[in-house]
DNA sequence: CCCTGCCGCTTCGGAAATCGAATCATCTCA
DNA sequence: TGAGATGATTCGATTTCCGAAGCGGCAGGG
């Protein structure tokens, strides 16, 4: 229950979703996650680092560990349903 | 990327997990959830109804659509992930 | 050496989200 | 009628988030 809270963080999913294309330094994330603001992203960069799912490179480039890299293999079905989701919206969802 | 955005939410996860067992109260949901805020309760229940993920009955009690049902499928993966996180976590820090 | 530019990161004031407790209207049962 | 439960709303206080400015460090060029 302890990941429900720590991915229920404004940010979190996201950033481990834009980990995945590999070492990504703080400012090149940052425009990755829609320019989000660098004091959350700190925040949010502490709290993946603390839970052992990124790590910080010797060139200070941020990257997902073993287990980040878990995460974003689990989040993979999440993302196949939301096209789903998407397709389901669009189909009676006339808005 | 609208999914990373609406569970993004605080509780938005939360729910949807707490619903897998069927149809909920208000206020059984509540306690569910740790006793979240009655007010942000029903702002999330009114985004995810809004979204399609969760439908009120008759007798006012809430339960997953076949969408929603479709995102608890979506999130198992992660829920065995997170089990996988906790052991790592406990093995080698030492807290 | 000094200037310019990029880097990771921090600070801070204002805006937005969240909290939590009180409250309302309704329904049921005695 | 009155007590108790329900879904739902309101509102002030707290927490979180935002976003722009700035810090120190480290290159490269003049």
């Amino acid at each position: 229950m302890a990941a429900l809270d720590l991915f229920g963080r404004r940010w979190n999913l996201r950033v481990v979703w834009e980990l995945q294309h590999g070492p990504v330094g703080f400012r090149d994330l940052r425009q990755r996650c829609d320019n989000m603001s660098s004091s959350v992203l700190r925040q949010r960069l502490t709290e993946l680092l603390d839970a052992q799912l990124v790590v910080q490179q010797p060139d200070a480039a941020y990257t997902l560990t073993d287990l980040g890299r878990g995460v974003y293999q689990a989040l993979r079905p999440l993302a196949r349903w939301s096209d789903a989701w998407a397709s389901a919206l669009g189909k009676d969802g006339k808005d």
